[in-house]
Formats: C-alpha cells, structure tokens, sequence
RNA sequence: CGGGGCGUGGCGCAGCCUGGUAGCGCGCCUGGUUCGGGACCAGGAGGCCGUAGGUUCAAAUCCUAUCGCCCCGACCA
C-alpha cells in the first residue's frame, strides 16, 4: 500500500487526527437543539478549526481553520484586485497620539486598546525576565485596533494632487481588540482580517466606493459562502466611529440571532481633515480627498459555521471547502483494499485533471484519497463529516466489483444523502455537478430557513413577543432617534441591524414611541 | 471590572469533607481478531496533583498567598 507521495496538496497535509482534537470515538458532538453555544464550540474543536490559547482571549488558529481562512482570503483578494485595489501593509504599532487625531475613532476604541510602553526587558538571574523601567518609550504605542489613523498619516505623503487619486488600497493583517469576553471565531482579543483603506477626488466616488465593496461582500458571502445577507446602513447608533455612516452585510445564524459579517464605510473628510491631507483639484484648488473603509475578518469563519453545519458536525460550502471531496477505498482482505485503493486513486486523479473552468471557474478541485485501513468504514465516514467535507466517495470490493461507487452529499445527511452504484466512468462529471448542487442548496436552505424566521411585526406587544419566540428578523417601525433605538435594546437585547436595501419603504408608526416612522428596519439579537 | 466555578497523565474526570504517597474513561504504543455508518480482546507506556509558603512523622487532601483558565453580566467586529 505505500508509494511515494506524488505532491502533496494543503488538503493531503492536513492531519487526520490532530493531536490535540483527538478521535473520541461514539461521543457525538452536543445538538443544537440542547446547547446551541457548546454546540458550535464542539464543532470547532472535533473539527480542528482551534482552540484556544494559552494566552487570554487569543485563539490559535489550526490547520484546517487556516485552510479555510486562506480560501477566503485568497477568493476576496482576487475581487479586490478585479475591483482595481492593491495590497500594501502599514505597521503593527501606531503612536498614542494618532489615535486621538479622530476624536469619534479615539472614543470609540480606547476602552480596548493593547498600549506597549517599554521596548526592553531585562534579565534577573533566577526569576527570569522584568520590564526594563530604564527603557520606556518616550510616546507609548497601541496595536493596532483598526489602522485608519497610521494610513491616513502615510496618505498625507502620497496625496497631492487629483492624479494621486483614487489610492485604492487593501490591507491583509491582524489586529487587537482587548475585549472582556472573546468566542473562537466570533470575538477574539486578536483577530485576522482586511482592511481597505481609500482616498477619492470626490464625495460621489467615494460613496461609490463604499458601495462597491459592500457589493463585493455581498457577493463573497452568498456566492462563496452561500450565506445570504441582508444589506444596507447601520442605524447611527451602531455604525463606526469616525464614519460618516456604515454600510452593511449581515447574516442570520441557525439560533435566529444575527451576526454583522463586513462593514463598509463611507468617511466622507473626517480622517483627511484630521491627519491634514489635502489634493489639489482641477481648478486648482486644495481640497481634502474623501475617505473609505472596508473589512471582514475571521469572524466570517464563525459565520459560515453556524450558518450551514449540522448536529454530525461542520458543513462547508464547496467553494470554499479545503477538501472538495474525500475517496474512502474499504476492503477487507490486502487484495480487495488494493484493488479499492487502485479505483481511488484512478478517480483522484480524473478529478484532479479537470480544468478549472469545469469546476467553478477559479481553482481545481482538492481530492483526498483516505487509505486509512485501520480505522473502520463508519469511524472513516463520521470524521469527514465532522470535518465537514462536501462529497465522500465509497469505494469497496461490492462497487469494484461493478465499476461504480458510492457518493454521499454532505448538505444531506445519512442514506437520504447517498447515490448508489455511480459509474467510475462518470463519476468525475457526476461529482462536479454534485458539487454546484451542494454549493447552490446550501444557499438557498439557508435563504429559506432566514425568510421563515423573518417577521412583520406592528406593535410594541407583538415585537416583544415575537422577539421571544419564535425570535428571528424583526421588520418593525422605528422613529429614526437615537433614544428609541438605545431604549428598545435596553428594553429587549435587540438591535437595529440593518436598515434594509429593498426593505418596505411604507411609512408608519414606531412600535415603541408611536411617531411617524418612514420605513421598516431589521432589528434581531445579535453576537 | 462585579458574580460564580475550576486547575490531578494528551483529553474528560474521580479522589479532598474524614491527611498515609494517585485512580477511572477516552486517546496513545505492541500483538491478534475485525472492517459497506463511530469494532473487540490481551498486554504496555505515560502524572513530583497550577505555583510558592505554612501546619504535620506524613499533604492532591488542611491553612495562607499567588497565578491562570472557564462560565454569567456591563462593552464590542
């Protein structure tokens, strides 16, 4: 059975069994319906995703969570440069005084903050290591929450004249939010993302801007992570601070609490007045460029979890799936495992020699050929579904027999999900199609199970007691102020997510307060 | 930062009240039988019980201090 590895793939080199989210074989994994929040941190461990650290609110991200994540990061930079952008990377530290420069932005980050204040340690014989109080830094620095401030200070110098703009420019970093409480994936002291970060002649093709990307966002999430989303601007109270408004994607988790999954902002001149930048137009004149901003981060990870995976484990959209499909060749006896094994092989490689435009245009497809013999068939089976791997190919002695084999669909589980007796001839095709199949069902499940948890509601009783239950998307009234909107989350949990794109746009009455309100809004609970 | 809980082989826990020198399940290693939905048997390796003091002939167990983590709240992507 051994042979020469012929080039590893990322998905070959992911370990089975890592050590430290070992196999417990016949534990299964808490429902949804019993714990829905131990639930999704069973996923993330049984799957490998990651755990945390032993650095307070710090995750390490594993392999197979980082294989995911790169398949984010690699499709949305691809939009981003198809949208004209291109990367760049600012620094890790920025001085305390920058910070302060935007006095929305100082308020609204200060209280999270991580602030480095010395540059050396020194040794103490036998007790290790102690800050050097001869070596404080003169102006402390913070990590970085978000880097308007840094780039805004850089901007000055490449910003002179209208020819400069636009500066279309995309960040890949981390960054650090010093939060009280942190949740794998969802909220975590450091966490990856991108940030964009551009500057315009005009307020017009800056506003664009912040639309573009929304859209590209929008797009990423429904048509990679088939997660649809309800787009469009924050409500004052919940938009960025130093924004002139955010603009929004946000999601419906399989619990009916929403999760926001990327902003993008319209700054308007709040960081070009601030950091002094300034282009001279076509009249001549010194103007301050207008200012966008856009980002999503490994919460998107969070996301996808919690919108398609199942109580066997996680569910990932092919298209953004590390392992598109895994071969199991089972056998009994050496000569029946070989000959599997021989099948298996022959079909990774069909597989792996269909072009792109085959699969979805952009990337061949991953294959996996499990020759792990020493586990048994089901304990092969369950782990690729925890792993949430979208198609899994049976291969034994009964479908050699007949040139065919099993193919089980991760987006249906258990016999429901399985096709029998499929031609290894076909099988290459059959799986690719499956593969649309797979991507374009998760979807739309998720869109159907978001629509039925969305409700109308036009009292303040019936907001209260749909909130409760069944819970989910309220589209409810709101007069507009500031007060209303802090007193019905006080009130209830429930914020304005989003005030909807193609939302019903009838006026009517607030549900709280009962004075004119021009449109529904969504409010939901939220992580 | 308030309230609660927990630190014991890789993971999950018992033992602590009533001190006597550490045990169980899973995982791991070896051998054998298994193998189409989480197999089984036998043998084996692995822990100075978070850390530092104290009480005692003797401390995982009692006392003090300290560190860390998790959960619940107020804040946030």
């Amino acid at each position: 059975m051994n042979q020469s590895r012929a080039s590893p793939t990322i998905a070959e080199s992911i370990p089975r069994h890592p050590r430290s989210a070992q196999r417990m074989a016949g534990e299964k994994i808490t429902s949804r319906a019993s714990d829905y929040s131990q639930w999704y941190l069973d996923i993330v461990n049984r799957a490998g995703l990651a755990e945390n650290s032993s650095v307070r609110g710090c995750m390490v991200i594993k392999p197979h969570g980082y294989a995911i994540w790169e398949r984010i990061h690699d499709a949305l930079d691809r939009m981003f440069k198809d949208t004209g952008h291109v990367n760049a990377y600012f620094p890790l530290f920025i001085p305390k005084s920058y910070l302060a420069k935007e006095e929305q932005m100082a308020e609204g980050f200060a209280k999270e903050c991580a602030v480095v204040t010395h540059y050396r340690l020194k040794s103490i014989p036998g007790k290790g290591v102690e800050v050097d109080p001869e070596a404080k830094l003169e102006e402390e620095l913070i990590v970085r929450p978000t880097s308007e401030t840094i780039i805004w200070h850089t901007y000055k110098n490449w910003i002179q004249s209208y020819r400069d703009l636009p500066l279309l420019i995309n960040q890949w970093a981390n960054v650090v939010r010093w939060e009280m409480r942190t949740r794998l994936f969802l909220r975590t002291a450091e966490f990856l993302w991108q940030e964009g970060h551009t500057a315009h002649a005009s307020k017009e093709e800056g506003e664009e801007e912040t639309k573009r990307m929304l859209e590209v966002y929008r797009t990423f999430a429904e048509e990679w992570m088939a997660m649809p989303v309800l787009c469009g601007p924050k409500s004052d109270g919940q938009k960025f601070p130093g924004a002139e408004y955010t603009l929004c994607i946000e999601a419906m988790m399989q619990d009916k609490k929403a999760l926001q999954a990327g902003t993008s902002h319209y700054l308007g001149q709040n960081f070009s007045k601030a950091f002094d930048v300034k282009f001279q137009n076509q009249q001549g004149q010194q103007e301050h460029p207008y200012a966008t901003s856009w980002g999503v981060s490994t919460r998107l990870i969070g996301g996808l979890i919690m919108t398609h995976s199942d109580d066997q484990g996680l569910v990932v959209p092919p298209r953004l799936a590390p392992i598109h499909v895994v071969i199991c060749p089972m056998g009994k006896e050496l000569p029946e495992r070989e000959a599997s094994t021989k099948c298996a092989r022959e079909l990774a490689q069909q597989l792996k020699n269909l072009t792109r435009e085959e699969f979805f245009g952009y990337e061949p497809i991953t294959v996996k050929v499990d020759e792990d013999f020493h586990n048994s068939p089901g304990f092969r089976f369950n782990e690729w579904e925890l792993k949430g791997v979208p198609v899994r190919v049976e291969i034994g002695p009964k479908d050699v027999a007949q040139n065919a084999c099993v193919l089980a669909r991760r987006d249906i589980p258990g016999k429901e999900g399985k096709q029998m007796g499929v031609p290894l001839s076909t099988a290459a095709d059959t799986i690719v199609a499956l593969l649309k199949t797979i991507q374009a069902n998760l979807f739309s499940k998720a869109k159907a199970f978001r629509d039925a948890n969305t409700h109308e509601v036009n009292s303040w009783d019936e907001f209260t007691k749909t909130l409760e239950a069944p819970g989910g998307f309220l589209l409810a009234h709101w007069d507009g102020t500031r007060e209303t909107e802090d007193k019905i989350s006080e009130l209830t949990k429930a914020t304005i997510r989003c005030i909807p794109y193609g939302g019903d746009t009838t006026p009517g009455v607030c549900v709280l307060t009962g004075k004119p309100s021009a449109r529904r809004v969504v409010f939901a609970k939220s992580y």
